[in-house]
DNA sequence: GAATTTCCCCGACGTATGGT
DNA sequence: ACCATACGTCGGGGAAATTC
């Protein structure tokens, strides 16, 4: 069980758990020290102090001891997200720890700092830590908690090498992030000056004999470029309407996914539900736009499906190339929220979305422009892969030099 | 009795759902 | 089609309960 020249020690003998101050209004000051709370901790990024309150220096330096330095582990202790952890970086300003942030702080003769890191993000931790997230309304751990996992902790040469090995890693994955981040602006950017409403600063792309597209883009309503329809709910007391073959989309689908298509629903309907609500089938290639709360989302379908009444859904006519018709309602999305109206949550009625009117090119010219997005999309696509396949692989890999099935060479 | 830890409740926000 | 409301989630505020 124990891999050969490990040990096998409980967490509170080698390592200690530092709780927070809990800081009062008194305490608070407009500026001064920033306190760190849970909204601070960033798994990748180490502590970013957007939007925290800050005590005045002075009271500050009666509370010292909770001072955060760069190195630390940090980690949830409560809410929602208890368990979610994070190295502090070295450029760490000076700061204090809320309450509800735990610091862990290794006993430098048995735990290495990194390596402490990756075992509180190991699954064996998080693991525990899902179990009591399970049991309360509002979760805590605390000490005690960490009194029952147990460490098993190679030589300090080890952890260090396993820690440098597990931080290439996430380097990797940081490097992939700032690759799709590159990306999405260069996105943004041909997005901006292929379908700008100006025409004047608008670039133009070359048609099928090399010369670039000419003349002046028609202004047309929305209700002019296929027929619309909105959705429904079937009523949720019937269960005979639910669990059945057809996808149901609600604006959460939209909202959850990246990809430019929808494939499927969390909900699903019957056909009894689709006959007995106003839900009503659009064919694949149609374009579905929350109009409802989340204004603006959208989607176009990867084969016949259905939405609640969150939705204008747009079934394309011969004159309009429906990628393309994505790509120029998200980049006019700001246009449609300021159609909608409402108190509770912002809604945008079908008469005021058919009456909207955009100015659009050509078939053959909306084709070519969608073209271009769409390679801006799959590129961002194949990276967001790659993203996930070396989070996924570091997982593994973390999991296996964690517990010894694979050893490092000193 | 003070410090620490846990508990209860609340507000903001987003969204699901039922009535008109 | 439109409107109002209920509900769930997240994380914070404040204080009770517990421990030292």
């Amino acid at each position: 069980m124990v891999p050969n020249g490990w040990t096998l020690n409980n967490f509170n003998s080698v390592a200690e758990l530092i709780h927070g101050f809990q800081f009062r209004e008194h305490h608070f000051s407009e500026s001064g020290v920033p306190i760190v709370k849970i909204a601070s901790i960033s798994h990748l990024r180490g502590v970013s102090l957007e939007k925290c309150s800050y005590i005045s220096e002075e009271i500050a330096s009666e509370f010292s001891k909770y001072q955060i330095e760069a190195g630390d582990v940090l980690m949830a202790l409560t809410g929602g997200t208890l368990g979610k952890t994070c190295k502090v970086q070295e450029d760490i300003e000076i700061c204090l720890q809320n309450y509800r942030v735990g610091n862990f702080k290794p006993k430098a003769s048995f735990l290495d700092k990194d390596f402490l890191y990756y075992f509180l993000i190991s699954f064996t931790v998080q693991k525990k830590i899902e179990n009591i997230v399970n049991e309360a309304a509002q979760p805590n751990v605390g000490k005690a908690d960490f009194d029952k996992i147990k460490v098993l902790t190679p030589p300090l040469p080890e952890q260090r090498k396993i820690a440098k090995i597990l931080g290439t890693w996430d380097k990797a994955i940081s490097t992939t992030e700032r690759l799709i981040d590159n990306s999405k602006q260069q996105k943004k950017a041909l997005m901006q000056h292929l379908l700008t409403g100006a025409h004047t600063q608008r670039k133009r792309l070359l048609d099928d004999s090399g010369k670039p597209f000419e003349g002046e883009w028609e202004e047309i309503e929305v209700g002019d470029l296929g027929t619309i329809y909105s959705g429904g709910t079937p009523s949720t007391t019937n269960k005979a309407y639910w669990d059945g073959e057809i996808d149901w989309i609600t604006p959460t689908d939209i909202t959850k996914q990246d990809s430019v298509y929808i494939k499927s629903s969390v909900r699903k309907i019957s056909s009894e539900g689709l006959k007995n609500s106003s839900a009503k089938l659009v064919p694949k290639g149609s374009l579905l736009v929350c109009t409802r709360a989340t204004i603006g989302e959208m989607a176009i379908t990867a084969h016949e499906m259905c939405t609640n009444q969150g939705f204008k859904n747009i079934i394309p006519n011969k004159k309009t190339n429906i990628e393309f018709l994505f790509y120029l309602l998200t980049y006019q999305k700001h246009k449609l929220v300021s159609k909608a109206s409402g108190s509770t949550f912002l809604e945008l009625s079908k008469s005021a979305f058919e009456s909207m009117k955009f100015r659009v090119p050509v078939i053959d010219e909306q084709q070519k422009i969608a073209s271009v997005l769409t390679n801006a999309d799959r590129e961002i696509e194949v990276l967001e892969q790659q993203l996930a396949d070396l989070k996924h692989e570091k997982k593994a890999l973390m999991q296996q030099l964690l517990t010894g099935k694979r050893r490092v060479k000193i």
